[in-house]
DNA sequence: AAAATATTAATACAACCGTATTAAATTAGG
DNA sequence: CCTAATTTAATACGGTTGTATTAATATTTT
């Protein structure tokens, strides 16, 4: 049995399964490429420490998402709304552009397992994602106002999240439509639009919502 | 050599693999599983027919995006720039999630397209996407008003384009988080969600300008 | 109807995949 | 230092892939 102690080889094979698995897919990942990337020239050296390919796949799934974790914003109740739908877009832009869009594996990954889930992605979206969610409803709640029915909630982050994902999913089409564009130059600049175009939209809607309950006045 | 005129075989093999692609990617679709769905009992009638698995391939793909050209918007320069952003999103929306977000074989395609793109990539994008993005360019522009830079339309193109795209490949997480909802029932209120929230955003944007403006004046 | 052609069918083949097996080499413990 | 355990190495195996080959059948053309 393989202890879980330190191993340098251990280490290789996770850091070239990020890369192959990132420029390739889960299916089109070889074991053998993995192998060679991480300079160990047995190709059982996978199964040896991970029991199999998808045991390697899981256990980089676990460390990209818990090093996502990391560096997503800790709750702040005491920021204003306002402030805390900044750093949300800002650090997550930064997460997911920072290394430019194409080049990113950490990202790669991300969306491929968004696109095509794995059997892991249940599991994932259960410890990572739905506090992050729930969160977010909240914060934008308090933006909306308490009379905003749940679905304008939802929607909204689905706004938001939609424009910041847009380049990490999008970006084959996009950067052949705009090749001079590099998000790994302006994420910055693109953090601040989706926070402005944001504030804008949910200006309107809490607005829409002040006039229709001034109708049910009436 | 095989002709182009009608053929039943030649029709089953590409509502097949329309199926099937969809369902498993270019690259886990297996000639053997296309032509078993097509009622071809020799895993030959793909290379007969189409030379290759890629050519097959590359049929199903111009075969979906003329079909998405013809239900897209002609262009209509009479309308004014908010009923054209209107019928944009409404149109775009419909088409990718009428038939439901994760039912869709075309919607699949179309995005794995995105995320992992084919050899054929850049001539769809030439010859289909960036007529479309030029006129949704020259919309934005005209909400936007003369004075908004390049880069700003650009911005706005990407936010209104990014809502609209969400639910198409972020589905398999989305629908985790929110299991109860159905892209099928609510796409139209969804697009008119992403209109409202993108007006909202575009307003802000240029009454910024605006203020940018006058700043310089003084 | 006969000949030419188009289509379908069945099988073969080389390449590749993930994994199992077995042996050699290295390291750790007493 | 020698034994035991861990790690690396090399190879084998069964399965699947896309495609090529060859033969049989159906269709069209003359």
């Amino acid at each position: 049995m393989p202890p879980t102690e330190s191993n340098t080889t251990r280490k290789n094979l996770l850091s070239a399964g990020i890369t192959v698995f990132a420029k390739k897919g889960y299916k089109e990942a070889t074991v053998r490429e993995i192998c060679k990337q991480a300079d160990a020239l047995n190709i059982n050296s996978i199964n040896y420490y991970f029991g199999s390919k998808q045991g390697l796949y899981r256990e980089i799934l676990e460390l990209i998402f818990s090093e996502y974790n990391r560096h997503a914003p800790s709750p702040a109740p005491d920021l204003t709304p306002e402030k805390r739908l900044k750093r949300f877009i800002t650090t997550f832009c930064t997460m997911l552009y920072k290394g430019g869009a194409a080049e990113s594996d950490l990202t790669a990954i991300f969306v491929s397992e968004m696109t095509s889930p794995s059997p892991f992605i249940q599991d994932i979206v259960d410890r990572y994602n739905r506090p992050r969610v729930e969160a977010n409803m909240d914060m934008l709640r308090e933006l909306l106002g308490p009379d905003a029915p749940d679905a304008m909630v939802r929607d909204c982050l689905v706004s938001v999240s939609g424009q910041i994902l847009y380049y990490s999913f999008a970006w084959p089409v996009f950067s052949r439509l705009f090749p001079e564009h590099s998000t790994q130059a302006t994420y910055a600049q693109w953090a601040d639009h989706v926070f402005t175009f944001s504030m804008g939209g949910i200006h309107v809607l809490k607005k829409q919502l002040k006039s229709q309950s001034q109708e049910d006045m009436t």
